[in-house]
DNA sequence: AAGCGTAGTGATAGCGGTATCAGATAGCAA
DNA sequence: TTGCTATCTGATACCGCTATCACTACGCTT
């Protein structure tokens, strides 16, 4: 029963009998009969453990690398007992968000062997979220929440209260309550409104975002920062507030044209908005880019939809959905290690898109 | 060794006595324990296999609901040699479904425990699709066309030739080459006809979508249909050709907008060219629905999103989507049963949606 | 009556990792 | 030397699920 040192000799070969084996994925096992340790001292090397001598690490380190080892990420979850679940909550599928949200978060799972579960939380009155958020948080690893959600400090504090940890999307800046994946929406906004100068505009509108959020705020602050540096003024009479729907762009973009100097762009918090000033300006018989250059902001499905197409920036909802489940991921992880509790601000790049809806004003 | 009746007694309580497990997600264990059956009953039924009997099948799926059972992605990953992943492939331009297909996908994928990869094909050339079949084919058990790679029978074929069964979703009729989950186009459209015509509409123009969809044609058909039926006469030059894009509908109606005799009516073909409707009919000064009546097809977030919010068809593509797949992995279980490779026809029912975009025609 | 499928079900043994604790080795005070 | 931590390593038992095979009924031949 100990005969241990007669290694790779008659002793049944790891995955070779096992009619049951797919992959021909390097194990542990493997790893650490080429090491000659325990797979026990593999998995604490491997996952960075402080009690393995220095000279055994390098060992195991060097069979890793010479065998290519790869983690199995669903053994590891599973022996973990980690709980795999993390949930996406939605709340009015509003934002064409959604769909390139889930393909993000898609992704991200399954690179992770994590499950996802999708929760739907329509306009919510505060007592019946936070009933929510403590029944979720029952069969839950931890949470994304994004947009407008995300905004929540009581959403947040409901889930921190659970002991799940959240992680926020899209949100305008950082926070000390809970992580964000986020763009810069303040240097997104400042280049966008650069790129409308640098067309020739000086009398640039906006159209203000849904107020509960933050990304509105930074936005506009772009904006005004941008104007600023090009010593062109603000005119108060031509910022107004819209919600993020295409509703309040109808009644924001009206109320803009209708002033007896009319702007000569407009630049719309959102994807969703923009499109109501086209329609608007079309209304009016005002041809879009030449006597009107609109752009949005978001990149949504919309800003191909419209015509003419959206210059807009894009915010990389995806990639920012799987960053968000990697980041959510490491959280839970060390949870137990009562490593650090901080919260994580993590910036994705923007992208300026440039399509058709920005020409040069029409000289007066 | 055949005491197998005295279950539920001294039997040591799986999951009580672990100290290890952490989420109090709900196991095969407790389900199994639940119906009184073994562990790998239970799974049989989760996974669609065809050998167990009819009344156990039942009582499994019965507890499964009654602990809102999820398995564990990590371990059926880990345990099965077999992938259950099933790919849903999606092509840019209905990309408005995106969202409720993946959140319905997603919902029949967790339900029966299959693994969901989404990969992207836009505007392949046929040689690269077969090629991409192909590569695709070698990582996975079945997969899904959604409009508008659905109608291609060449697609259907590549996969078909790679052993790896298909479900069409939302094309226009049946087919003998695959399976399909659709409405009935036809009759949607013809119940959508005869609201128009009962609210008073007589002069109705349609806008037909992408002439390579089969759904397009049953949609005219079935408008065709209803205006016979109620002797109403299809004015020719009153039918304009779409591509179901918004821009093929701004000018479609154009078209129609500029005839002598206007019509008081028009039903797009699907929702972003009803969008694009309006937004003309708003250009020249017409008000939506007092001059002109405009009605989608699809119940895409567009329909509520633009204002006045459109009166559709509902096309329940989350519904779809998981009928789907459960459609699928029967197909995939009996593959190797040998069973019926008949391609199925699976009709789901629509729902003609009333919003704000219908009023009977001015009198003139 | 004996033989032989054939459904339906359960027992067992892993999949590739890690938690846990026991054992080994070394270091160092008593 | 003995005892007793402290440090490192290994053996074992699972995590939740499924492949595989054994077994039980119940027909149906011959």
């Amino acid at each position: 029963m100990s005969e241990s040192g007669e290694r790779g000799g008659d002793v049944p070969r790891l995955g070779e009998k096992s009619g049951r084996r797919r992959g021909s994925a390097v194990t542990i096992h493997e790893v650490a009969r080429h090491a000659n340790v325990s797979p026990m001292t593999v998995s604490r090397v491997i996952n960075g453990e402080s009690n393995v001598r220095d000279t055994t690490r390098e060992i195991v380190m060097q069979a890793v690398r010479a065998l290519n080892y790869r983690p199995n990420p669903a053994a590891r979850l599973l022996a973990g007992a980690r709980d795999t679940r993390i949930a996406l909550i939605y709340s009015n599928p509003s934002a064409s968000y959604l769909s390139e949200m889930l393909v993000g978060a898609l992704d991200g799972s399954h690179r992770t062997a994590a499950q996802l579960v999708l929760d739907r939380w329509d306009n919510l009155k505060p007592a019946a979220e936070k009933a929510a958020a403590q029944k979720l948080s029952e069969g839950i690893a931890g949470v994304i929440l994004p947009p407008p959600l995300c905004e929540s400090r009581a959403i947040a504090a409901a889930f921190a209260a659970e002991g799940v940890p959240a992680v926020a999307l899209a949100t305008g800046q950082a926070r000390e309550d809970v992580s964000c994946v986020r763009i810069d929406d303040f240097n997104a906004a400042r280049e966008m409104t650069q790129h409308l100068i640098a067309a020739g505009h000086t009398r640039i509108a906006f159209i203000k975002g849904q107020p509960t959020q933050t990304a509105s705020q930074q936005r506009l602050e772009g904006f005004e920062a941008a104007m600023a540096e090009a010593d062109l003024e603000v005119d108060p009479a031509l910022v107004i507030q819209g919600f993020f729907t295409y509703k309040s762009g109808l009644e924001a973009t009206e109320k803009l044209l209708a002033r007896k100097r009319v702007p000569t762009a407009i630049f719309a918090s959102n994807d969703d908005m923009a499109a109501a000033a086209i329609s608007v300006a079309h209304r009016r018989q005002l041809d879009v880019p030449g006597d009107l250059s609109v752009v949005g902001f978001d990149d949504t499905p919309i800003a191909t939809t419209v015509w003419p197409e959206l210059t807009t920036v894009r915010q990389p909802i995806a990639a920012m959905a799987e960053a968000a489940i990697n980041l959510l991921l490491h959280k839970i992880r060390r949870a137990k290690d009562r490593h650090s509790h901080q919260a994580v601000d993590h910036l994705v790049p923007y992208e300026l898109v440039k399509r058709d809806s920005v020409a040069p004003p029409r000289k007066s």
